[in-house]
Order: structure tokens, then C-alpha cells, then sequence
DNA sequence: TGGGTTGACCCGTGTAACGTTACGGGTTAT
DNA sequence: ATAACCCGTAACGTTACACGGGTCAACCCA
């Protein structure tokens, strides 16, 4: 229902190659990935791996959890795109819930 | 360097399975998914999926992130534990850091 | 015009979730 | 004891996907 999430790959080239002027072969170089790699995920070909996220945690000295938390709410969108149906409610009556 | 997190299917078998008395069985019935892939979440030998979440969180009435923030806890701290070295840092003096 | 960059494509590899099926061991009720 | 469950697990196949190597046409720019 809720709009698609932004990529974290879109945010990565917006935010941090372009300002910095750093073409794709030269950032996946200094990332330590394949060129491949990179510009698939910047172009939203592929999703944001932890191991990816750490590399770019560890370049541009930001946290981790911000880059995995892009990719969690876009992989939440698209888990939304085929919602299950066939789930049975669990009698949860007794249980005191704390979520 | 933390201790490792708690797997999301310990969380889910000891707060939610055993409180109900439900079986690996019943609650995979209900959930819509095979007994093994159950099983094999609740103990440990899967990862919490996003498909899984969401019917977790159907299922129970709790929210999709509380579950998929307990995985990404884990997914990140095995990440830790194989550190890329090769890269590079960027040259981001010039970018100011929103994070 | 020639060099660097890029995205698309093919091929191959490793990992992983999931389903189905089947087995053996354990518990409980008849 | 025999049947009925429940459980963990293993084998096999399917599907998806991140990643690397290589290639190639298009493109921009000096």
C-alpha cells in the first residue's frame, strides 16, 4: 500500500559516489568488489548483501544498520507484493503480548 | 565483537510455540509452511526468512520488523565475523555526514 | 579518432530457503 | 504389544540470487 522504498543502492550513488565523483570502477575498486557487483547494485539490479553493506560501512564511515535497514524495507515491500493468505491465527488469547 | 544475537526461531519457539503447547505440526499447519521449514527455523538451522516473517507476524499479531530486526541482528553479527579488509576508504571530506 | 567508462549479457559457482518423501527414535494411548 | 503421533534429519530437486570473469556495443570526452 505504502510506496516503494528507495533502494539503498539509488542513495549510495546519489549521496555518496556523485558527490564524490567516483565512477563506478573506481568505487568498486576501493569497496574490493567487482565492478560487476557494484553496478548492479547501484542500479538496483541486485539487493544490498550484509557483506556489501559492510564495505560501504567501512568506506564511508557510516553505520552498518542504516544501509541494512534501506534493504530490510524494500525487501519487506516486495515480501508485501505476494502476502501469504493461508496463515491461521494462533489462539494467543493466554499470552500476555509484548510487541 | 558482541556476544552472537538470539535466533529469531529460539525467540519464536520459546515465546510463542511452547507458551501455546503448539507442535512443530500444528504451528507449521497454521503458518502455511512446511514442517521441516519450521523445524528447521525453530531450531536454529534456517534463517528467519521475509515470507516467514510476515506470516509470523500474522499469525501472532506482532509486528513483521521486531522479527525481521532480530535476523538482521544475527545476519550482521555472522557478517562480523568475516571482515572485508580490502577496502578503501573514500575521500569524504567534502560530504557532510547525515548518518 | 582513440581511450576510459558503463550497462547489458552469457557462463559458471556457491549459498540458501523450501517442498516432498522417507527413515528411525521417542512417547502415549488403546 | 501395537497403533498413532511427533520429532529431527537426510536426500533430492527446484528456484532464487550475489558474485566474478569475460565480452561487447554505446557513449562521452580530450
Amino acid at each position: 500500500m505504502d510506496r516503494k522504498p528507495t533502494h539503498p543502492g539509488a542513495v549510495f550513488l546519489e549521496d555518496i559516489m556523485k558527490p564524490l565523483n567516483l565512477t563506478v570502477t573506481e568505487a568498486a575498486h576501493m569497496l574490493g568488489v567487482s565492478r560487476k557487483a557494484l553496478s548492479e547494485f547501484v542500479n538496483e539490479k541486485a539487493s544490498l548483501s550484509p557483506e556489501m553493506a559492510l564495505r560501504i560501512s567501512k568506506a564511508t564511515n557510516t553505520s552498518v544498520e542504516s544501509w541494512m535497514n534501506m534493504q530490510q524495507k524494500l525487501t519487506l515491500w516486495y515480501a508485501y507484493q505476494h502476502e501469504p493468505t493461508n496463515v491461521i491465527p494462533f489462539p494467543l488469547d493466554a499470552v500476555k503480548k509484548r510487541m
